[in-house]
DNA sequence: AGCATTCACTTGACTGAGCAAGTAATCGCC
DNA sequence: GGCGATTACTTGCTCAGTCAAGTGAATGCT
């Protein structure tokens, strides 16, 4: 008679998928924010900051509300916007509204190079994941992911930094 | 006429399988991490060299076959390595076949630090990953974390570190 | 209206990782 | 067998990220 206990080791197809999924884990951000930085002299997440303003009406958002989006802790995108506005392509406005919240806005230049970047990023995504995909494993990875995230957000234990 | 160019940026499904693999690139290590942290005082890379050495022939390996095991520079891993003994659970010996290779050997109370930390890892990878995804699932998000990496060690202009 | 509280960041101290330069051990070649 | 490579790390410098404490703006309670 077999228990379905919790395991207390990972072992056979689990094993094998998990050192997979933790290979992919370590390389593929290396990797992006490789060929990022030597093309665009930016990091993944810098680029990441730079799209969402972007598209962003305005080209402007919220500190707070663009840390959601960037999935990042606020000190760090404070960080990472005081570089890139040192860098010219963002600056800083006091909301109008509640001075309490600090606006980031993408300015001409910030523009200009997102649509630099643009390509190149996008054409190594493909490169990396979704060419070696077929479109139902491209589906069944949205799926996978979506799921994986969900189960961060329910961890009690843990809080996803916003 | 639709031409099969190069996409120059993401969109559709494709963005949003993106969007969705690079929340879980940047939460689900985040998660590793701190359940590791908050259970054993260990991160995630840390627990793999013990791992790795807790699995290896003598419990010892040259730190660059280690550095392979986890994915990383020889750089990363002797810093690692460092701190990993001197709290004791890991000491350094030339190798009597070559000097120049450096021995990682974990030491009894390293063993007793990995077998302590093991199950609630394993758990959590079962808890944030495997148990949130079907059998088949599991077998594609193998197979895709497979090809992934092989696309990035394929490509050219970017060596994954050692 | 006045003052403590809360909110939205920002910043100082510290830690971990990368790169490149340094070091010690061994190998190869004459 | 001596000496210039090569190998296998190690380490100094710099930088990004976290945590916790600090700051300035708005809010709420009386």
């Amino acid at each position: 008679m077999t228990t379905p206990d919790t395991p207390t080791a990972l072992v056979g197809e689990d094993l094998e998928t998990w050192a997979a999924l933790a290979t992919v884990l370590e390389w593929l951000p290396a990797a992006l924010d490789s060929q990022l930085q030597r093309d665009a002299q930016l990091t993944h997440f810098e680029y990441g900051v730079l799209y969402a303003l972007a598209n962003a009406p305005d080209s402007t958002l919220r500190m707070s509300v663009l840390s959601g989006y960037a999935n990042s802790s606020l000190s760090r995108l404070s960080r990472a916007v005081t570089r890139l506005e040192s860098r010219g392509w963002v600056r800083r406005e006091p909301d109008p509204v509640d001075g309490r919240f600090t606006l980031a806005i993408l300015t001409d230049s910030g523009r200009t190079k997102v649509d630099e970047a643009t390509p190149g990023h996008a054409q190594t995504v493909h490169r990396l994941v979704l060419d070696r995909l077929t479109k139902p494993q491209v589906r069944q990875l949205r799926e996978i992911s979506r799921r994986i995230t969900r189960a961060i957000g329910d961890g009690q234990e843990w809080e996803p930094p916003r």
